[in-house]
DNA sequence: AGCAAAGTGTAGCCATGACTACATTGAATA
DNA sequence: TATTCAATGTAGTCATGGCTACACTTTGCT
């Protein structure tokens, strides 16, 4: 049956996943180009300015970004390390749904939605699933 | 890189988890005792009575359930029917979780959070995932 | 220099989800 | 029957995430 708690938590999954997905999206912008606009992230979410802007507002105002009006936007430490988890951890998702034999296309879309789901513990068994597969593979 | 479609994809399925959350719980209910309340539904999710109420009122409105000032919810057929599958695609992630090692109380939060966010396609191949680990056992 | 266009910012609107505080209904029991 | 208490409903507030419309900077180009 279900359990109170699942549901408390999926919310606070939802509170954070936000801020995960921006910053993750930042650090993306900054890897393959010098400066991270607002613009960029509008077209990355398909969202108007305006959503992003006040979302950038948030952000910043919780310590994950640096920004000024007109300037570019930076990750603050805690925005970057944050950045950097939540990379990981998508990148391990979707590694484990493409070893589960999801195609490119819809591992990435599930990925997404599943990221910000997943407890360390189910992370470190589907590390340990790709970590065989690929071990299979090799022999 | 993140394509701007799994995004999008990812908020409407934001949209909709809710609604399935809501009609999977009344199902649940349902199946236990002979009528469904507003109390039971707001210790089911740990919010306040207001927050089910008001939530109810628009699953009427979009047809998914039926109800009457101080009079307990029931399912459309619709309602239903959403419930139904919502109910399997929770029970497949679920005992996907448990056949990958995940403990039952992890498997059971993550479960939640995860099912609204699993294609069909993956869904299907959890599902062999499961009835392959079930077969591996009983040789 | 000056103008046009792209990028940002602000105001104000709507929906959802959550809350507290207060009003009302219904049912059980004294 | 009367009263009391649990269950519901309603009003009003806040935060988030979307939007359009309009204003203001920057920047690039003539």
């Amino acid at each position: 049956m279900k359990q109170a708690n699942s549901h408390q938590r999926t919310r606070h999954a939802h509170l954070t996943e936000s801020a995960e997905d921006y910053v993750e999206a930042i650090a993306d912008v900054l890897e393959s180009q010098d400066v991270c606009r607002v613009v960029d992230l509008a077209r990355i979410f398909c969202v108007s300015h305006v959503t992003v802007n006040r979302k950038l507002q948030r952000l910043q105002r919780d310590g994950l970004i640096q920004t000024a009006p007109y300037m570019p936007v930076t990750l603050t430490e805690t925005g970057a390390q944050l950045a950097k988890t939540a990379k990981q951890r998508h990148q391990v998702v979707y590694q484990f749904l493409i070893d589960l034999g999801v195609s490119a296309q819809a591992a990435e879309i599930d990925a997404e939605g599943i990221e910000h789901h997943v407890s360390p513990e189910t992370l470190k068994l589907m590390k340990a699933f790709s970590a065989e597969k690929k071990a299979g593979s090799a022999e």
